[in-house]
RNA sequence: GCCGGGAUGGCGGAACUGGUAGACGCGCCGGACUCAAAAUCCGGUUCUGGCAACAGAGUGUGGGUUCGAUUCCCUCUCCCGGCACCA
């Protein structure tokens, strides 16, 4: 073998290898149970960046490991090739968003090849293929019959300026981000998927979902939001009816009602029915309702806006005592949460309090809780105000629990026909039509005598047309004749196509499904996903730990609700890998812009950061994700051309657990790459010795203690890559074994075979982490077969035996000293040991020994 | 604002079920090799005191439970992710 280890040559050979064989097409009649490991696909953003080569990384560790542990392993890759970047590029260069996209799948393709990941290309995908969007819209017209799919109306951001409707990242403090004007909503039709139908499910389900991170399933949980309450109408006083013409009775939804004897007022949102008849009458209210409608809907800015409200003049009555209610208008409540409107009880909620303080209405005491021993609720505001208590003041009900409270009210409601118990849920219905261009097309005709008719599934899939560039004003398709006009299916007269496409979220709801039988072009999926699915692996960032991954799970059982898959849950493991950050330097000169600078081009002078080029300071922003606006991306081209592939996937691994952020450091590679640079030497040096032929028989202590710590590192690193995915302690174990196989006396027979079966351990058990240059090392080392096809390693029982095991002593939960003890001692024999401990004496001195504790193999404590 | 996560030497991190804090790597210091440098190899490296043995302090802040807490509970601070049209 040669002496230096060179990267190139190394990759070219694995990969050679690999490919010639087509050695990672997965086969359905392979033997071993199946294991289908998958990472998300990546959208084609033009290159690689640091974030995809963990992502990947992760998932193709886990993928060779399973298959050296007798799996069968599918692992595939595609392309989550619509979306918005596309358009963006193509209003700055002029490139169709096709063109533009497929040519970045084709490099990213060729990147992600030279980093060896065992991938079964043969079932690639990209979502911008008709082959694979005609399925969208097959489903979709199947969601729409069975009324998972329906219309409405819903709110966009509109762009007053282009007559574009903007994506909540294109408006920038309430105005377009290219335009500068000032975002206007607009109520339009679209299309919704009824995920709220399958809320309980899903929450349900989360539970069995144990190979899922806590956090995630929490994330969920609180997103979905399920909390139990009561419905109460507040039927409209006089003046209210006469606005609206009519009597009535004003909605809302409370889990607190025990705290209705307290309710001192109503909020209404702006759009809500009440407060648009009452703004009919009064312009300064009308302003009001309109700058609220302006507002952003986002969550993050509604609750963190200042709360504003206008009284609208009208008056409901309380249910029980007929006194009446002012209604305000507030701009935080929301239309589409609840009923869009709240009942205002100031004592016992934090919100309230603050908006009733600020607008002099009256704050009604009305539970007192268990441990404040408060009569009255005065500012300023404290928790334990809106704790759950004993009611008062509230008529019959008063002197009950809280709980008991909700029960008495929502009953007594109840038998008046004005409220009862209901479940809410916070999660909203999935609106999924966007109106752009670079999406799957929803496969709908508008006619103007039929309505809305869906396209024939014999005509799918509507085809994107692929030559437009968008140029920021509006969607090129509706300017796009030869797409818009067409035939109605039912009565053949001429209709419009409809223009929107669908949310991208669709697209990579159900890919997962797609690569078990990406060939089909008969049906969406066929028996192969009954084998492959669910996911056994999934691998992803942390980012999707809602949206994305719970869109999957309800459009998965959409699919099992229209007879497609059997499954409930597409993904039995789930496995969220933190970001990878690298520092952010900038100059800000008087007046101008900043200016970002590159981590490389730093340095660190008496510890404060200067521009190597002119020596003069700039200033540290902390970490940030790389990005190409903060100028601290790092290319993952020039790494693997510089170092290898197999050095960018072990610092990778090293640097951090998966689960947490990864810090970007120059010095991290250098020390993965000299790292391997020792692997290969210390092979080098061991093969050119000769044959390794002796036996383990009669071992000496030191040759003794080696065989024993390969077979632990051995049982170490099966366990952390296969239970902990702590690739870092795995990779850490194994470089403590190569320390010390390099280090025993080695030049007899015993010696070179024990160290000739530690590296054989390292080689095995990193090649999930390095397959390049452990696949020609197990050569060298004198294998027939390919590493790929050896089988993981079982430690060996006899090698773990221990003669002696090291304990600490303890004097009151303080070191003070260690002994040896034959292993397998007697409690008695270890606490006379400890006692007799010389250092470990001096501390229990005179004093009586009042308990030991003996924890085994492990430790004493003294106690005194 | 709400939900979720995090904080350990000069740095990235380890300590898995409450039991030796700092594995492994980086950096730094010293030495070997070299005409020299790079590379490589060997040794040291939490802080304070001490020649040393050893002692004291120490896991973001303040408190609690325990024989024993980085780990469990409460409080606060700062950082990160998500908040429904970025993907």
């Amino acid at each position: 073998m040669d002496e230096r280890y060179d990267p190139a040559r190394v990759e070219r050979a694995a990969q050679d290898y690999w490919n010639s064989r087509q050695a990672f097409a997965a086969r359905e009649d392979a033997p071993g149970e199946k294991y289908y490991c998958l990472s998300m696909f990546p959208y084609p953003s033009g290159r690689l960046h640091m974030g995809h080569v963990r992502n990947y990384t992760i998932g193709d560790v886990l993928a060779r490991f399973m298959r050296m542990n007798g799996r069968n392993v599918m692992q595939p890759m595609g392309w989550d090739a619509f979306g918005l970047p596309a358009e963006n590029a193509a209003m700055a260069n002029g490139v169709p968003p096709a063109k533009w996209t497929r040519e970045n799948i084709a490099y990213m393709k060729r990147q992600l090849r030279s980093l060896g990941f065992a991938i079964d290309w043969n079932r690639e995908i990209a979502t911008c293929d008709p082959a694979y969007y005609r399925w969208n819209q097959w489903l979709f017209l199947r969601m729409l019959k069975k009324g998972i799919a329906y219309r409405r109306t819903g709110v966009v951001n509109w762009d007053p300026v282009d007559q574009t409707v903007l994506a909540n990242e294109q408006v920038i403090d309430g105005r377009g981000w290219r335009t500068g004007a000032p975002i206007e909503k607009r109520e339009i039709p679209m299309y919704y998927l009824n995920i709220t139908a399958y809320a309980e499910e899903l929450l349900g389900a989360l539970d069995g979902l144990d190979g899922w991170p806590e956090r995630v399933r929490a994330m969920q949980a609180n997103w979905i939001g399920k909390s139990t309450g009561c419905e109460i109408a507040f039927p409209y006083a006089d003046d209210t009816s006469a606005a609206l013409g009519g009597p009535g009775v004003l909605k809302v939804f409370t889990t607190r009602a025990d705290t209705l004897f307290g309710a001192t007022f109503m909020a209404v949102a702006a759009e809500h029915p009440v407060a648009l008849a009452a703004a009919a009458r009064d312009p300064k209210l009308a302003a009001f309702v309109d700058e609220c409608r302006r507002g952003s809907t986002m969550e993050a800015d509604v609750a963190t806006q200042q709360k504003k409200g206008l009284p609208t003049g009208l008056h409901v009555r309380h249910p029980f005592t007929g006194a009446p209610l002012p209604v305000w208008v507030a701009n935080y409540v929301l239309l589409g949460y609840g009923e869009g409107a709240v009942m205002g009880v100031p004592a016992h909620d934090a919100r309230d309090f603050e908006f009733a303080s600020r607008h002099d209405i009256p704050i009604v005491t009305v539970v007192k809780s268990k441990s404040g021993a408060y009569a009255r609720v005065a500012a300023p505001w404290i928790d334990a105000y809106g704790e759950p208590g004993i009611t008062v003041d509230s008529g019959e009900f008063s002197g009950l629990e809280s709980a008991a409270a909700v029960d008495a009210i929502a009953a007594a409601l109840e038998a008046r026909g004005l409220g009862a118990k209901r479940v809410q849920y916070r999660l909203r219905d999935w609106g999924i039509s966007r109106q752009r261009y670079w999406g799957c097309p929803i496969p709908l005709i508008h006619c103007e005598a039929c309505g809305e008719v869906p396209v024939p599934d014999e005509d799918l899939p509507v085809r994107l047309p692929e030559h437009l560039v968008p140029d920021g004003s509006g969607n090129p398709l509706a300017k796009t004749p030869e797409f818009v006009n067409c035939k109605c299916p039912k009565c053949g007269r001429p209709a419009r196509r409809e223009t929107d496409t669908m949310d991208t979220f669709v697209d990579s709801s159900w890919y997962f499904l797609r690569y078990a039988c990406a060939d089909n072009e008969r049906a969406m999926v066929d028996a192969r996903a009954g084998y492959w699915l669910p996911v056994d692996q999934y691998i992803g960032g942390i980012e999707h730990a809602i949206l994305h991954l719970l869109y999957s799970r309800f459009w998965t059982r959409a699919m099992r609700d229209l007879g497609l898959v059997t499954l409930d849950e597409p993904f039995a493991r789930l496995l969220t890998q933190g970001m990878v950050l690298n520092h952010i330097y900038y100059r800000h000169p008087e007046g101008g812009r900043r200016t970002y600078h590159h981590p490389a081009d730093v340095e660190l002078r008496d510890g404060r950061p200067v521009l190597i080029a002119d020596g003069a300071p700039v200033v540290h922003d902390g970490l940030g994700t790389m990005s190409k606006s903060k100028g601290n991306g790092v290319d993952p081209q020039k790494l693997v051309e510089e170092f290898g592939a197999d050095t960018a996937r072990l610092f990778m691994m090293f640097t951090a657990p998966p689960e947490q952020t990864l810090e970007w450091s120059d010095e991290g590679v250098q020390g993965a790459f000299r790292f391997i640079r020792r692997l290969w030497k210390a092979v080098h040096d061991h093969v050119s010795q000769g044959a390794a032929d002796g036996d383990f028989a009669a071992l000496g202590a030191e040759h003794k203690a080696l065989r024993r710590l390969t077979h632990e590192t051995l049982a170490k690193i099966t366990d952390d890559l296969g239970r902990r995915h702590t690739f870092n302690t795995a990779i850490a174990a194994a470089m403590e074994l190569l320390n010390a196989a390099t280090r025993v006396s080695g030049a007899d027979a015993q010696g070179r075979a024990v160290v000739r079966e530690a590296l054989d351990v390292i080689v095995l058990t990193l090649s999930p982490i390095i397959p390049h240059v452990t696949h020609v090392l197990w050569q060298s080392l004198g294998h027939t077969g390919a590493l790929i096809d050896e089988r993981w390693p079982k430690p060996d029982p006899a090698a773990l035996l221990r003669d002696e095991v090291e304990l600490v002593v303890q004097v009151n939960g303080r070191l003070r000293g260690r002994i040896r003890v034959a292993a397998g001692a007697s409690e008695e024999t270890v606490r006379a040991a400890a006692l007799a401990e010389e250092n470990a004496r001096k501390f229990i001195g005179e004093a009586p020994v009042r308990k030991v504790i003996i924890v085994r193999d492990k430790l004493v404590n003294i106690v005194v």
